[in-house]
DNA sequence: ATTAATTAGTTACCTAGGTAAGTATAGTGG
DNA sequence: CCACTATACTTACCTAGGTAACTAATTAAT
């Protein structure tokens, strides 16, 4: 193996399950990141869209877009916090009925994708990126 | 570990070494999706772009992009092949150049990334994502 | 208290990669 | 030979996510 084709395997296999996702979510009217902010909302309740962000390890702006996508939807609203600056992002009882749905297709998608993964190696892996995410990030300060 | 877990730790780290990818790239004026063409074509002398999407598993479209821009920039030709819809691709004596300088920055910050991971685990983790992207291949079919 | 620095979010613009539809060439069946 | 299909590439447009520059609100410093 070449370090080469760890990096082009790890990126090969992200896009492919990337892809899976929004076709499992398309037939909803849903996106990957939409499906990403609806997933961690429906976990925690109410969060601003920085918390969202180092959540999500992802910059503000595409979390604006994705946002602002979900309000035009009527998945999410935006209230304003006691900070005037913040905005409390939260799901909508039109979000919250439809989610046990959302949750049952993505559960089935990657109980199909993990198949092809032997038995106990989907421990492995995670642990493997994890662990070496984690360490990417400390060595970053 | 949740299954959600795996998938999100993938993704994040995909979208961690990709950042760095490009970062490192930025001084000598590539992108990653660039240097994945001309890594390619360095080692296989001459490919249509057709050949090239297979390779990377990408689109056409993107390919055509990230092949103008190579054509822009110096660094590749398109010659008619004789079939003449097709378009074989090389690097130009530029590209040739500049190649061991640009090999040399990425091969440097792989190994700078790979020091955050235990000794042996870049094998245990390619192996886990190839085979996995593999079956997940397969299945398509 | 006023000014300076920080922070939350937005806007504009870039690359990466996907689909759908169009164009031109190559191959195939009648 | 001619019409039909298939293939290689392009164009247009979409989402995902990044940086830079901006606005508005908060906090810190003098």
């Amino acid at each position: 193996m070449t370090n080469h084709q760890l990096f082009h395997t790890l990126h090969q296999l992200s896009r492919h399950l990337t892809n899976k996702l929004n076709e499992t979510l398309k037939p909803m009217g849903l996106y990957g990141s939409q499906w990403a902010v609806i997933f961690i909302l429906q976990k925690k309740g109410s969060l601003t869209q920085k918390e969202l962000c180092d959540y999500l390890f992802v910059e503000a702006p595409p979390m604006t877009r994705t946002i602002q996508r979900l309000v035009k939807q009527g998945y999410v609203r935006q209230l304003p916090g006691q900070d005037r600056r913040e905005k409390h992002i939260q799901l909508t009882e039109e979000a919250l009925q439809e989610y046990p749905k959302w949750e049952q297709a993505v559960n089935k998608m990657n109980q199909d994708l993990l198949q092809y993964l032997p038995e106990g190696s989907g421990e492995v892996l995670f642990t493997l990126q994890n662990n070496w995410l984690k360490q990417l990030l400390k060595g970053e300060d």
